[in-house]
RNA sequence: GGGCGAUUAGCUCAGCGGUAGAGCGCCUGCCUUACAAGCAGGAUGUCCCUGGUUCGAACCCUGGAUCGCCCA
């Protein structure tokens, strides 16, 4: 019964249509996938533990091409560990992006007319947490698309309740140790989303400003070397901070202005007096010489302020307009007071030049607009100490950079690295766990009040009224923590940390690899590493595997702004995701290069995609020809065979698999994943279709009379070609999915809850291996090909068969030939061939036949009458050109006692031996020449 | 200013010490019952420039050019 059943499954199978239809079949199988659970990981199960938890892409975005490559990577890794047996994890999730949620909610709410506060946290909170459910599923719905292989049941999202208690208790454990703190420091304010931003998040920009050049007035004017000074000249590219001045500076040693320093200035518009100080880190070159100096906007300002003790003076409100510091300019928006100050200077004549000037200015990554340097209360995570435990880590080797000159990178970010300022002015995301006593402070918060820092309200509540006594009233900090601290715990707070007896984490914890772009190496990669290094003594993945940008088919970087994106979807949609994946990891060699993907913009088409679709269809149409000829199933394993029964072309192929099978593993284990499709694709296409398949097409006919030596010969090619082509398959899954598993079920007649994802990977045989053969065939093939060229010299149809002679001294060559006399006659339309020694030619009667040299192997067509002699002589011509040309190389190499003296033996030995070739083929091309006389 | 990467066929890229490769495109034939999304055959290169090391350099080292990225 079940017999029946498989041989009827598969006879369906060979009525497969001529064209792979991607789409349908793609759908069906994640849907197969998702439904029997075929990637939910069991912490329990056999084999190896392999994690890896995936970059959690943005909840508010959508698939784009750089989330495709790094999918295509990722997975591509994770399903051939499963095939090696691997007790393989891949855990997906998203992340909550809070600036960027909550700049499209804040835009929705703006359209009504209204803003957060009108609304209340509460109900803000609520909004948000419903637009995530309506719109974060998206994203999820596309990476399913791709194809993904990851344990859908153990999905996380940043802000979920396990997550966050990771979160809070990591902050609460920071800060006992002494690596939070909270105070006042000039921060990057974006006044566009209204909060302070990391440094990583504010972006240099080169702009075209300019330098004004103002005048200062002394108060006291004073005698310079008998010259009477009354004033200094400052220029800056930002006039406007001009308000908040409180020194000039200038270096001490500079002869103009050393002699100024303790005396005083006036500031004009604010009537303030300033003191003139010295300080040795003015540039003395940089225009005047003289700085203004205004610590609360600008942050080397800060620290000279610092340094001297000064005071600081904000001008400017976190929206980036003037504050009431600002004295008339109050209220106005920061550029617009940029003109007015310079405007009012001018007036007063004190602005005396205004030069063009190229400069970097900071931009906010998400507000994209200028960040303010602004003094600000927030709080900020100590990194140094978390820097170095990474440093020494990293000494031992730990992470592995793949590439490795990744490394270097992190490294030098690592040695020299500022404070994190982790607090946002934000209601989306993870709350601060800190509560003010504000029942100390008057009700209100300030920089004084007194706080406590705890996991939950009730805990610091305790806390509270145990210092504070049983009336003490307190509130959480209203701001949350930047995103990337959530994302910093990825790898083991979706494991179950910070219970560390997690199963999860017990099984899974480190992950072995991550793979992720360039681009947040710092962001993520090393904020992850440090809170790993913190909180779990150990580096949270074995090996980061870097990969580069994909670029647009100009080499630009793809982005929304420039609206140059490719979109993803829509070539799964013409070509299916397999074709997609194949082709982005094609274009991969080694790792960390960026890759562009050709793309017409006008049709909408990528010949790179294609290609990679067209080889998805050649598969699909090689297994349909197994198919037809299987249908019988009389196929066996090998195992039921005598090695030495099998035909040399069953030889020769399965030394090739034997071969593939071993670079592919030894190439998906070190990240060489363009290699290794590119290797698939290379024997797939040619040896094994190509070459393979056309050869045993002849055992294959099934006609009525057959031997049984035929018989056990047809039954060897079927048995071998079901042996080649279900490893393939396996081989080429991690790359092609959908399209292998559609396929591997049509040949194997498996059941439908069964998957090739969990098949084992191919075993090696290594006995199969034998490079000599290979090598015969590679000149069996030459000679194919020589027969073939000359067919097309001569202008043959394909239908006229032609007699064939092939002549050579040369004993292995010649035995090669023999024993495939059939293949050389269907694969070169041969009528009869013959194999002759340069003797027996020699005395067969002297005619203008059509004839080839290669090597010490000639080719003959006798059939005079169809010769064209004109290109006949040319191309034997060419070749005899070609053959002298490389007589003097090589004799010239080997006349050089140098080389045969240093030179390694074989590689000596092998030039001799090309040297004897080319001369034996001038030989016999030269002979051929004058035939044709 | 410091660092990194790239420069090879018309295009996109492999190769990284032993006589230059692939895919796409191009040219010529073919609907050869797995595949025209295919088959067979063919053409195409101062391997950016410059010195040097070496018997031998696209590959290693000097110096430079151009393009791109990161950090300040």
């Amino acid at each position: 019964m079940i017999e029946q059943a498989k041989t009827k499954k598969v006879l369906e199978a060979s009525r497969l249509p001529k064209t792979y239809d991607p789409v349908g079949t793609e759908n069906r199988w994640q849907r197969a996938w998702e439904e029997k659970g075929a990637f939910e990981a069991d912490p329990k199960g056999p084999g190896d533990p392999f994690s890896v938890v995936i970059p959690p892409p943005n909840v508010t975005g959508s698939l784009h091409m750089g989330h495709a490559f790094n999918t295509a990577l990722i997975d591509t890794i994770v399903r051939y560990k499963r095939l090696q047996g691997n007790n393989v994890l891949c855990l997906p999730g998203t992340d909550h992006a809070s600036i960027a949620v909550q700049t499209i909610l804040e835009k929705q709410l703006k359209e009504e007319g209204l803003n957060r506060r009108d609304l209340g946290r509460a109900s803000f909170l609520e909004k948000a947490w419903e637009w995530k459910q309506k719109s974060g599923g998206r994203i999820v719905d596309q990476l399913k698309r791709m194809g993904y292989s990851v344990d859908w049941s153990r999905e996380r999202f940043t802000l979920d309740e396990g997550l966050s208690k990771a979160v809070s208790e990591a902050f609460v454990r920071l800060y006992e140790k002494g690596l939070i703190y909270r105070g006042e420091y000039l921060v990057n304010w974006c006044p566009a989303s209204c909060s302070a931003v990391s440094d990583l998040e504010v972006e240099m920009k080169e702009v075209d400003g300019h330098l004004w050049h103002f005048r200062y007035p002394l108060v006291k004017p004073s005698i310079l070397k008998t010259k009477e000074i009354s004033y200094l000249e400052v220029a800056t590219t930002r006039p406007e901070t001009m308000l908040g001045d409180v020194a000039v500076a200038v270096n001490p040693s500079d002869e103009r202005y050393k002699d100024l320093i303790g005396k005083k200035l006036m500031l004009p518009l604010v009537g303030r007096t300033i003191p003139i100080i010295g300080d040795s880190h003015v540039d003395k070159n940089f225009g005047t010489g003289c700085v203004k100096v205004t610590p609360a906007h600008d942050p080397n300002d800060f620290e000279i302020g610092k340094r001297h003790n000064l005071p600081q003076i904000t001008v400017m409100t976190k929206k980036g307009t003037m504050n009431n510091n600002a004295g008339q300019f109050e209220g106005l928006d920061r550029f617009e007071a940029r003109k007015l100050v310079v405007d009012s200077l001018r007036e007063i004549g004190l602005l005396t030049k205004i030069e063009p000037y190229k400069h970097s200015v900071p931009f906010s990554d998400r507000g994209k607009v200028p960040v303010e340097p602004l003094l600000s209360t927030q709080w900020f995570v100590k990194m140094d100490p978390l820097a170095k435990s990474c440093s020494e880590f990293l000494a031992e080797g730990q992470p592995q950079f793949v590439p490795n000159r990744w490394s270097k990178v992190y490294r030098d970010w690592l040695t020299d690295i500022r404070d994190w300022c982790i607090s946002r002015q934000l209601w989306w995301g993870h709350r601060i766990p800190a509560w003010f006593v504000v029942s100390h402070t008057d009700n209100k918060v300030v920089n004084e009040t007194p706080y406590i820092v705890a996991r939950t309200e009730e805990e610091a509540k305790k806390i509270a009224k145990e210092k504070y006594g049983d009336s003490v009233k307190i509130e959480q900090d209203e701001d949350v923590l930047d995103t990337w601290f959530s994302s910093g715990l990825w790898p083991f707070s979706t494991l179950g940390w910070p219970e560390e007896t997690h199963p999860d984490f017990q099984r899974w914890y480190p992950t072995n690899t991550l793979v992720t772009g360039f681009d947040i190496i710092f962001f993520w990669v090393a904020r992850m590493t440090m809170m790993a290094g913190i909180f779990t003594d150990k580096m949270p993945f074995d090996d980061v595997y870097i990969h580069g940008l994909v670029r647009d088919e100009q080499n630009r970087k793809m982005s929304k702004s420039a609206g140059n994106g490719i979109d993803p979807l829509l070539l799964i949609e013409r070509y299916g995701t397999d074709a997609l994946r194949f082709a982005l990891v094609r274009e991969v060699a080694g790792a960390g290069q960026d890759i562009r993907l050709d793309f017409d913009r006008k049709n909408q088409t990528s010949a790179t995609v294609e290609a990679s679709r067209n080889f998805a269809n050649k598969l699909w149409n090689a297994t349909r020809f197994a198919l037809i000829n299987l249908k019988d199933q009389d196929y066996e394993t090998l195992d039921k065979y005598d090695f030495s029964q099998l035909q040399l072309t069953d030889q020769w192929i399965l030394s090739r698999l034997a071969r593939v099978n071993r670079e592919t593993s030894n190439q998906y284990e070190n990240y060489a994943l363009g290699e290794a499709s590119k290797g698939l694709y290379e024997f797939a296409w040619n040896d094994f279709c190509d070459w393979y398949l056309e050869l045993i097409k002849r055992r294959l006919n099934n006609s009525e009379n057959l031997s049984p030596k035929e018989l056990l010969d047809q039954k060897i090619a079927k048995s071998v070609l079901y042996k080649v082509l279900s490893d393939l398959l396996v081989m080429l899954h991690p790359l092609m999915p959908h399209l292998t598993e559609e396929l591997w079920h049509a040949l194997t007649g498996s059941s439908d809850d069964q998957f090739l994802a969990l098949q084992p990977w191919p075993k090696l045989n290594e006995n199969h291996l034998n490079l000599d053969l290979e090598s015969s065939f590679v000149d069996l093939f030459a000679s194919i090909r020589l027969i073939r060229n000359l067919r097309a010299v001569a202008g043959l149809k394909p239908s006229q068969k032609v007699p064939v002679m092939l002549v050579s001294g040369k004993e292995v060559l010649k035995n090669t030939l023999k024993t495939s006399i059939y293949d050389i006659a269907v694969l070169a339309k041969a009528k009869e061939v013959q194999i002759l020694t340069p003797k027996q030619a020699k005395s067969l009667p002297s005619m203008k036949a059509l004839a080839a040299v290669s090597g010490e192997l000639e080719v003959v067509l006798p059939i005079e009458g169809l010769v064209d002699i004109a290109s006949l002589r040319s191309r034997l011509e060419k070749d005899l050109n070609k053959a002298q040309k490389e007589i003097a190389s090589l004799s010239g190499r080997l006349s050089n006692k140098n080389f045969v003296n240093k030179a390694p033996k074989d590689v000596v030995d092998e030039c001799r031996a090309n040297l004897i070739e080319s001369e034996a083929q001038v030989r016999l091309v030269k002979d051929r020449l004058l035939r044709l006389e």
